[in-house]
DNA sequence: GCGACAG
DNA sequence: ATCTTGTCGC
């Protein structure tokens, strides 16, 4: 087989990323099937700038949350931002990062949704079945389904619910800030990713994993995008 | 047909 | 996500 089918699997039509997701939907794990105990914890996120795709990962301990190493790798946009397709966008750049850490991260903490996803395979369960690793989705609004607003307390939760389904967790991660959207991502239940995410927090509301890839990613963005350069990532480099 | 719509 | 100033609260 021709390796470009394999490996470029977001070069395709919105059709066929759909169609690939009802796929890999299919493999994602919703059952606990994590290291004990987890050890490194990732955050993942991107951000863009001059029409390139910033994709970064940091890896903390746990429990004391202490950053390890870090990690950036830029792409270039491609896939257009689709609501429901968000991998397809935004993966590539990620997974890059990801291979480029020297440390194998138990678990990764990821911004945005799990299964909480039209045909359950948000950007958390993607690359959690793509990289065969345990993944949680953490997103700060909702793509799908209905909740209420859970108590003004930190660690209060509600149900999200979406065609009879629960597929996430509203979470408050602060006091006097909106809750965080927790779902299952790969290899991981509802409890356990609630879990995770309310023992990473440091006082914001997004969980120190993901406040610090997301920052990351934005300083990439930002320098690279400032001192006139628009670097050139390799095109034939695959995540 | 109309509105909603991760980042 | 990104474009953007000041402002309210702990």
């Amino acid at each position: 087989m021709s390796d470009g089918s394999v490996t470029e699997w977001w070069r395709v039509s919105v059709a066929e990323a759909m169609e690939l997701q009802r796929r890999l939907a299919q493999q994602v794990c919703q059952e606990l099937r994590v290291p004990v105990p987890i050890t490194i914890v990732a955050g993942i996120d991107a951000a863009y700038g001059g029409g390139n795709i910033y994709g970064a990962a940091v890896a903390l301990w746990m429990p004391s949350l202490e950053v390890i190493e870090s990690a950036v790798a830029v792409r270039p946009e491609e896939f257009p931002y689709v609501p429901g397709l968000l991998s397809f966008r935004e993966a590539p750049a990620i997974l890059m990062a990801l291979r480029s850490l020297h440390v194998r991260p138990d678990i990764l903490l990821c911004d945005g949704q799990g299964i909480a996803h039209p045909r359950r395979l948000g950007i958390a369960s993607h690359i959690g079945v793509l990289a065969n690793i345990p993944t949680v989705g953490c997103a700060k609004s909702l793509l799908c389904g209905t909740t209420e607003e859970p108590p003004n307390a930190f660690g209060a939760t509600a149900p999200v619910w979406d065609q009879e389904e629960l597929v996430a967790m509203a979470v408050r991660t602060r006091r006097n800030a909106k809750p965080v959207y927790v779902s299952v991502g790969h290899r991981v239940d509802l409890p356990f990713a609630v879990d995770l995410v309310l023992r990473c927090c440091r006082g914001s509301r997004l969980p120190e994993p993901v406040r610090l890839a997301d920052s990351l990613s934005k300083h990439a963005a930002r320098s690279a995008t400032m001192d006139g350069v628009t670097p050139s990532p390799a095109t034939d480099k695959t995540p």
